[in-house]
RNA sequence: GGGCGUGUAGCUCAGCGGUAGAGCGCUCGCCUUACAAGCGAGUGGUCGGGGGUUCGAUCCCCUCCGCGCCCACCA
């Protein structure tokens, strides 16, 4: 008997139970770090380095950090088991925008607000704020089992990054590629700043379309009677900051009142009638008025026509002291009052329901309102044009390749990056200036001594109250982690960056930044390829959010199925760029994967032959005490290492775990451990010969856990814990190396073929039975037509083919003639491509003679004869084709020609069997 | 207004020039001592419509339709 001693694993899979104390394990042995003392790396081996998007450190981690963090883990153990030293950097984003919403949010529950508290305070508030948040977020990358080099956790404002900040503004103004200037920018009036021109969100809107009427003054001011020009706009409370009527060059009808000058309501501002081609004359009336402080066309055309620009809105939205009357009213009151007022006079002429595009703020959702501002803006173009030429010239690769068409078309069309924000949580603009306004840029800490233009001491100098965008901070990651600007040797080491992952929602915000300021401070780019993935939706397709209620917690998960789970579900079957859907089914699925595995390795440990020492260690089963089934599962095995080998080089993880994941269950579990039962449990064998068995399924057990590692590495660092080891092993499975040619050249085909013809003799017979309704558990004769090949194969895994198909007894009959013969009397036929047998001949007794199971049979029998018909006129035609057989590739065409006799030898069969 | 993606079994998705795949679901049958989170056997698809290229198209090209996303200064 065989031993079935010392259950290698607790019996059932407990997810929390195999997670606990494993990141423990990893962390004790220092592995993590690219030159860890647990490190395997070889030496000079080229170092793997992942960069991750820092998250947020707003709140807890959703499921799609999880993705990312699992992809980036995937690629992380992946390389390091292939034995280079791998960085994964572990960081915070400070998030400053973002934060602020939520502190905001925080702090209204409070009854208190950013103003109420004042600046220090306010910070301090943040600071505590996001220790926490930072605790969360660091607890949940561990439970997903994140293997990051913790001892270089960055957050985007430690001083390491203050000091990049401030060098990278400093020197970009020194380079000409910084400047101060006032223009249009966009104010959300919610989050008290501007916000670059990616925050803004068009959003559909029904809106009002009035036509409202401005009278011609003459020279001297006064209202000329019956000359007047209408026009229309969708924002009439704007009509404050009126500096112009507009209209079209070629449009006749208001020809004549070019050069004419209108009295702007209320404000009684003289305004010109301008002719600019921006106005479409099929629109409303056809004239528009002009409003360059508040409009981005209208700014355009004021420029062009040097009109003046008058801002009417404070920073709260409010009409400021240019809107006369209206001073001091929100911008929803006053567009009320104006055209109530305008209505009053007469000059109100229609209202039309209008659907438009307003901007509304990515984070706040506030509608943005473009103001003039005095702001600091990034010169992008010359950095784009790097950019470009890192791209173009696949110094930097993208995937999914369609990806480089937008990267091209927003690089090439880009504009000036506003980096100032009215924001506190952040870094402070290094800028400052004199009573005089000459500007004084440094990167000194402490600031400058005195006004680099006229010497004012620093005293009378004052800093901007601004801080920088938040991505601006984040698009100096790969090198300001590392130490820049300092010539650290990490740099040295490790930039640029192998990969950077992350989801093609900030292709813009921060890829194309880091891009841009890594070619500028570096010379390079940052990373060799970009990996960009989709977002993670919920079972329907929706977004999710926490207000819809759809989301999926990591933790909860992680509680529910288990990290490994979560992690395979989250990339099983998904494919680069493109969104998943994720739902419970597929986390289930996932889960009963986690599952079978756990079982077969139970298995597989339990079935160890008394001979074997518990303790003994990994040996391969000796070749010559190998049967077809055991040399079957290292062939099978080892096409399962290549094409996994193949799909982690082409950053296809997806389909290396559904390649991974059909080894396992279709080919490892169905079959192979199936097989290989039978061997094990028969004390007639030698023992060598079961040994040999056993070290087969340890070693396939090996093999597909070092394969999975990548994606579950809690689960699999468990099983591998109990598993054998060779002297050559490392304590953890982390550091194992990754199966490489000597496994691949396990291969072979002879026994792929020989197997293959069994297995298709034992489905055949299942499949016949099953289809005659006949009980699964009595055992029936089988009577095999068996020429030489065929033979030899059946005969060779004799035992395991009687268990498998429950036939008994099994006959093997070398000559047709003697075949027929046995089965005369009638059975159950299975007739396949290569086997041909009869299940319960009646001869005996034993056997099937119920008429109703050999109807069901003919029944079968006649499909399966149509079928193959239909397959053999298609292989037929195929080769009368002229020409198929002249133009068609020789080896096509062989096939063709095999698949035709095979069909052809079916059919005979068949028609034989049923013409009897 | 541009650009991109997507449409494959009831559902969720792989595949992308040479015999249509997986998971879940469904049907039938099994507690066959690794696993009922399981086992065995089935069912199910003119691969969105129409053209074209090719010996051959789910796959390449054109076009139309549905869905989704990104970019864009239009009152």
């Amino acid at each position: 008997m065989t031993a079935m001693t010392e259950p290698g694993l607790p019996r059932t899979y407990d997810p929390g139970l195999v997670e606990t104390g494993i990141y423990e394990r990893w962390l004790a042995a220092d592995v993590f770090a690219p030159d860890g003392a647990g490190s395997r790396a070889r030496p000079g081996a080229k170092p793997f380095v992942v960069i991750q998007p820092p998250p947020n450190v707003t709140g807890a981690l959703h499921v799609g950090h999880a993705f990312t963090f699992d992809l980036e883990d995937v690629m992380v153990r992946h390389a390091r088991m292939t034995g280079r030293p791998t960085l994964w950097l572990p960081g915070l984003d400070h998030a400053s925008i973002a934060a602020q919403v939520v502190l905001d949010r925080i702090l209204d529950g409070e009854g208190e607000s950013r103003t109420s508290l004042g600046r220090e305070r306010y910070l301090e508030r943040m600071r505590a704020f996001v220790a926490t948040t930072r605790e969360t977020i660091i607890r949940q990358e561990r439970r997903l089992g994140s293997s990051l080099e913790w001892g270089r956790l960055r957050f985007t404002v430690d001083e390491t990054s203050s000091r990049a900040v401030r060098t990278a503004f400093a020197r970009l103004y020194q380079d000409g590629l910084a400047y101060r200037s006032e223009a249009l920018a966009n104010w959300c009036s919610g989050c008290q700043t501007t916000v670059s021109d990616l925050e803004v969100v068009p959003t559909p809107e029904s809106g009002t379309l009035w036509t409202i009427r401005y009278h011609v003054v003459d020279a001297d001011g006064s209202v000329v009677p019956g000359r007047w020009i209408d026009i229309a706009t969708t924002r009439p409370e704007t009509l404050l900051g009126d500096s112009a009527i507009a209209i079209h060059p070629d449009d006749p009808r208001h020809r004549d009142l070019l050069g004419d000058h209108v009295l702007v309501p209320f404000v009684d501002r003289v305004v010109p009638v301008i002719a600019d081609s921006v106005v479409r004359p099929e629109f409303g009336t056809g004239a528009v008025k002009i409003t360059p402080a508040h409009d981005a066309d209208d700014y355009a055309t004021g420029k062009r026509h040097d009109l003046p620009m008058i801002n009417v809105f404070d920073d709260a939205g409010r009409i400021n002291e240019n809107g006369a009357a209206y001073a001091g009213l929100s911008l929803a009151e006053a567009r009320r009052r104006i055209l109530a007022d305008l209505d009053a006079r007469g000059d109100l002429l229609a209202a039309v329901p209008h659907e438009m595009i307003i901007g509304r703020c990515q984070r706040s959702n506030d509608i943005i309102e473009p103001r003039l501002k005095t702001q600091w803006f990034i010169r992008t173009k010359p950095l784009a044009e790097e950019a470009l030429q890192a791209t173009r010239s696949g110094v930097t690769g993208i995937l999914p390749e369609r990806f480089i068409k937008v990267w091209e078309h927003w690089l090439t069309e880009i504009r000036d990056w506003n980096v100032s924000r009215q924001l506190w949580w952040g870094h402070r603009i290094p800028a400052w200036y004199c009573p005089d306004g000459h500007v004084t840029v440094t990167d000194d800490p402490a600031g400058p001594t005195a006004c680099e233009v006229c010497g004012r001491p620093i005293a009378e100098l004052h800093q901007d109250n601004d801080i920088f965008d938040t991505w601006f901070s984040s698009g100096l990651w790969p090198f300001s982690t590392l130490g820049w600007p300092d010539d650290t040797a990490d740099l040295r080491t490790y930039y640029p960056g192998s990969v950077l992952e992350t989801g093609y929602d900030i292709i813009f915000f921060w890829v194309a930044r880091m891009m841009m300021l890594g070619i500028h401070f570096m010379g390079r780019p940052p990373f060799e390829m970009v990996y960009l993935h989709g977002m993670v939706r919920d079972g329907t397709g929706q977004k999710m959010s926490k207000t819809k209620g759809n989301v999926v917690d990591p933790l909860e998960a992680i509680d529910d199925i288990g990290a490994d789970a979560l992690r395979l579900a989250l990339i099983n079957g998904t494919s680069p760029g493109n969104d998943q859907r994720l739902s419970q089914d597929k986390l289930d699925s996932a889960r009963n994967f986690a599952n079978k595995l756990w079982n077969a390795a139970r298995f597989v440990l339990g079935t160890r032959p008394a001979t074997i020492p518990a303790d003994a260690l990994r040996q391969a089963p000796n070749p010559a005490d190998l049967g077809p089934a055991e040399r079957w599962i290292r062939s099978r095995t080892a096409a399962t290492a290549v094409a996994v080998d193949r799909a982690m080089a082409d950053f296809a993880f997806g389909e290396a775990t559904r390649v991974l994941y059909e080894a396992v269950w279709s080919e490892l579990c169905d079959w192979g451990l199936e097989l290989a039962k039978v061997r094990l449990a028969d004390d007639s064998l030698p023992g060598a010969v079961r040994e040999a068995t056993w070290w087969t399924l340890v070693e396939a057990i090996d093999v597909n856990l070092r394969l999975l590692h990548p994606f579950m590495p809690f689960l699999t660092e468990a099983i591998w814990t109990a598993t054998p080891h060779t002297p050559d092993d490392p304590e953890l499975l982390i550091v194992a190396d990754w199966p490489g040619p000597e496994v691949a050249a396990r291969r072979d085909e002879a026994a792929e073929v020989d197997v293959d013809v069994v297995i298709e003799l034992i489905r055949g017979v299942r499949n016949a039975r099953s289809e005659a309704r006949l009980e699964p558990a009595t055992w029936l004769p089988v009577d095999l037509l068996g020429d030489a090949p065929v033979a030899l194969a059946v005969e060779a895994l004799r035992p395991a083919v009687e268990r498998l198909a429950r036939a008994r007894p099994l006959a093997i009959h070398p000559t047709r003639a003697a075949y027929l013969a046995a089965t005369a009397a009638g059975g159950l036929s299975v007739i396949g491509n290569g086997v041909e047998a009869v299940v319960g001949r009646a001869a005996g007794g034993s056997g099937v003679d119920d008429a109703h199971a050999a109807a069901l049979d003919r029944e079968r029998l006649n499909r399966e004869l149509a079928s193959a018909r239909t397959l053999l006129e298609a292989a037929r035609s195929r080769l009368a084709n002229e020409s198929f057989m002249s133009k068609a590739p020789p080896a096509v065409v062989e096939g063709a020609r095999s698949r035709e006799l095979e069909l052809a030898e079916q059919v005979r069969r068949l028609e034989d069997r049923l013409g009897s």
